[in-house]
DNA sequence: GTTCCGTCTCAGGTTGATCTCAGTATCGCT
DNA sequence: AGCGATACTGAGATCAACCTGAGACGGAAC
């Protein structure tokens, strides 16, 4: 649904300044003031872009750049760089950031920045995510279970993507909620066990075994 | 064959330098000095990309750029802005540029981002999509399905051309009003739809299976 | 000027996704 | 086994997304 931001820098008006922009914007935002944290919430939640200076403690961002690629993450990279530093800017390109911009900068620009990287990855990025028998392709959102062709709602796809991402791993109804509904609280809805039952139908619907399954008290996971 | 680039700034410092810096890379250069005269050398020899300066006497930058697509034409525009005027850059963007530079840039930048915007276009030019029963040739922009051969007006044709690029994807409709109509943000305008209908009404005239398939909530689809 | 064409807006109708609710089933515990 | 808490399910109401036809508007061609 909303996209997720990785804003790095270790200026506190900086992060201060994007946390607020980007959130009203509607992204999903985290921070990260060094290289090594940057990596560590990068495993933790994978972002759909990051925002990363060049000047940071330890690990520099063109480091930080060089390491996510190495990992065979293509996630968008925008670079923001000092003034003048007109090296950096060709040498960030060529070390695999997408795109820079140069501080100080308008939060005008650096929105318009996001958004036309994200959607460029989103055209790009078809990956397709297996467990058993079971296919997700996010180019064309059509799932697979064995041969069978299943067509999913905006929803059910959210849902089974969250799943599928992270296999075997219990989810809680906590970050469920909150990443495919946006709610940061459980309320008295019920939305999430209806979705999960409509998934289930579809997933099931010739009788093979149950992949979602449910973790009492706590949440669901996706594994046989 | 090597690419014609045209220039288009009202400072000889300016000029002078990219003639001698792109012919240099091995590039063929032509300058115009205004927006009027851009809009004429551009008939004269279709440049295969141009570099443009927001401000310029009569016409300006950001004028040029708006005739040039109104007129059908996609060249490649890179666009040069004045240092701090932010706002004029997110416009260049949003008024169909493909890419902007800071004054005053590094030689060296701009002859990256030139190499990047020709190799992007040269991807993109002269061919025939071809899917299902449905051709589209890029080169004379006439569509045809089966036998039956479809006019198509400008508007309609980019957006065939675009779901016929990545059939089978699913594009959402904020990249199809990106791409299709240079909006950023999903207004209150339901034009797409409106395309969308004229589409399908000239692609499905005789009665054939549909091709272009909503996707409710997402976009839209090109696929059996 | 008139006509034509392409583009866009608007309003009304339709469909399909989403959510709520109430009743039912299941689980884990004593 | 029996109980309370938790999760599932089916049906239907609600609401937003989408489609369509008619027409306003502006520019280009005649």
């Amino acid at each position: 649904m909303k996209a997720h931001i990785l804003v790095v820098d270790d200026d506190p008006r900086i992060t201060d300044l994007l946390r607020r922009v980007l959130a009203y914007e509607g992204y999903s935002v985290a921070i990260a003031v060094s290289g090594n944290e940057a990596l560590n919430r990068s495993l933790e939640r994978p972002p759909d872009l990051v925002v990363l200076d060049i000047m940071l403690p330890g690990l520099n961002g063109l480091e930080v750049a060089q390491r996510l690629r190495a990992a065979g993450d293509n996630v968008p990279i925008l670079m923001l760089t000092a003034r003048d530093a007109v090296a950096d800017r060709v040498k960030g390109l060529e070390t695999g950031a997408d795109d820079y911009l140069v501080k100080p900068f308008a939060p005008d620009e650096l929105v318009a920045r996001v958004k036309a990287l994200l959607r460029r990855s989103q055209e790009e990025r078809h990956e397709v995510l297996r467990y058993a028998d079971v296919e997700l392709d996010t180019g064309t959102r059509v799932a697979h279970r064995g041969t069978r062709e299943i067509e999913l709602s905006p929803t059910e796809y959210e849902l089974l993507q969250l799943l599928m991402k992270r296999p075997r791993q219990v989810l809680t109804r906590e970050i469920i909620l909150d990443r495919v509904w946006g709610m940061d609280f459980e309320g008295s809805s019920n939305v999430m066990e209806v979705y999960i039952g409509y998934l289930r139908n579809k997933l099931e619907a010739e009788g093979e075994p149950r992949l979602i399954h449910t973790v009492r008290g706590v949440g669901y996971v996706f594994k046989e």
